[in-house]
RNA sequence: GCCUUGGUAGCUCAGAUGGUAGAGCAGUAGACUGAAAAUCUACGUGUCGGUGGUUCGAUUCCGCCCCAAGGCA
């Protein structure tokens, strides 16, 4: 959500002076009515990756949900572009009654595997996996395969602070309020003036989706702050899930310690692994 | 002071002609291959306000008490 302009305050977009005179880069890329997928962050990343190394320089990859870090670090090729027409046909089949086991009984004829791996309600992902199968002729399965004899994929090591969780909330909380302080009503105003429809996927992020029901009067401003801490917990919770499952994760302790701290480990752990860094 | 209606899961409530209770939300855990700050899945023991009584058995019926809201004085 960071790669959106006018997003900065909702989306702790770092400031010129948190980045202390340090190169960021796909920060405020996108115009918010624009949609974005894991595939197209790829294809923007690696030129970037590309052109830091061959200044001898190691990338360092920031912030963002685990599938963006796997589009990077994993061998996921990703099927076609999407074809919107199909997609909602497909979308139209699943609002039907009984629409949802349709969908994935249609799935499971064309990849079993795939369709044993997703539940029937998780109408996005069937509608996906139906969609690239009829685009690739390929399982989902076979596509992996693929993927894997393919160069071009960057052997990250990966590093997560490792919070108690009672502070992890607290600081969720905090932050949350500071954004109300910091004018976060006013860019999600200055976004709907701007005219980004409320279906773009900017307008899905926490902070933004809360505030603008409390503006069309649906919930009060102070309803709305409870539901983004809220919102922002169960997020920070799924990156947990995702993280913790993910073998290469290297937890670092933050409890109680500096950011120069925290960064200075990460820093040490780096050398052993063989990298130096300046 | 009297009357009425309530007091059941963290919250809002449902329910059992007496056989120790269940939904939504919250919470917790998990999944995730071109929408990912999205999407989806699983998980429900709590002195049924307190205390006496009736009963084989009461949270359910009866008495008294406490608390809340409304009404009458």
């Amino acid at each position: 959500m960071q790669l959106y302009r006018g997003m900065d305050v909702g989306t702790a977009t770092p400031t010129e002076a948190e980045m202390g005179g340090v190169a960021h880069h796909l920060l405020n890329i996108l115009d918010p009515s624009e949609s974005f997928s894991a595939a197209a962050y790829r294809a923007r990343a690696i030129p970037v990756i590309e052109d830091i190394r061959a200044r001898g320089r190691i990338p360092v990859l920031c912030g963002g949900t685990g599938l963006y870090v796997n589009a990077l670090t994993r061998p996921l090729g990703f099927a076609e572009p999407g074809d919107e027409a199909l997609r909602q046909a497909l979308q139209a089949v699943a609002d039907g009654p009984g629409g949802r086991r349709i969908l994935h009984d249609r799935l499971r004829a064309i990849d079993p595997d795939r369709a044993a791996r997703l539940h029937e309600n998780d109408v996005r992902r069937v509608i996906r996996a139906i969609e690239a199968h009829q685009l690739t002729g390929r399982t989902a399965g076979e596509r992996a395969a693929l993927d894997r004899e393919r160069e071009g994929d960057y052997r990250g090591l990966l590093f997560a602070p490792d919070w108690p969780r009672a502070t992890l909330y607290e600081r969720i909380d905090r932050r949350v309020m500071e954004m109300m302080h910091l004018g976060l009503p006013a860019e999600v105003d200055a976004l709907i003036a701007a005219g980004v429809p409320m279906t773009a996927t900017a307008m899905q992020a926490i902070g933004y989706k809360e505030l603008i029901r409390a503006r069309e009067g649906f919930i009060t401003l102070d309803e709305a702050v409870g539901l983004i801490q809220q919102g922002t917990r169960r997020y920070a919770k799924r990156q947990l899930t995702w993280f913790y499952a993910d073998p290469r994760v290297q937890w670092v302790p933050a409890e109680e310690r500096s950011a120069q701290d925290i960064a200075r480990e990460i820093k040490e752990r780096l050398q052993v692994n063989g990298h130096s860094v300046g």
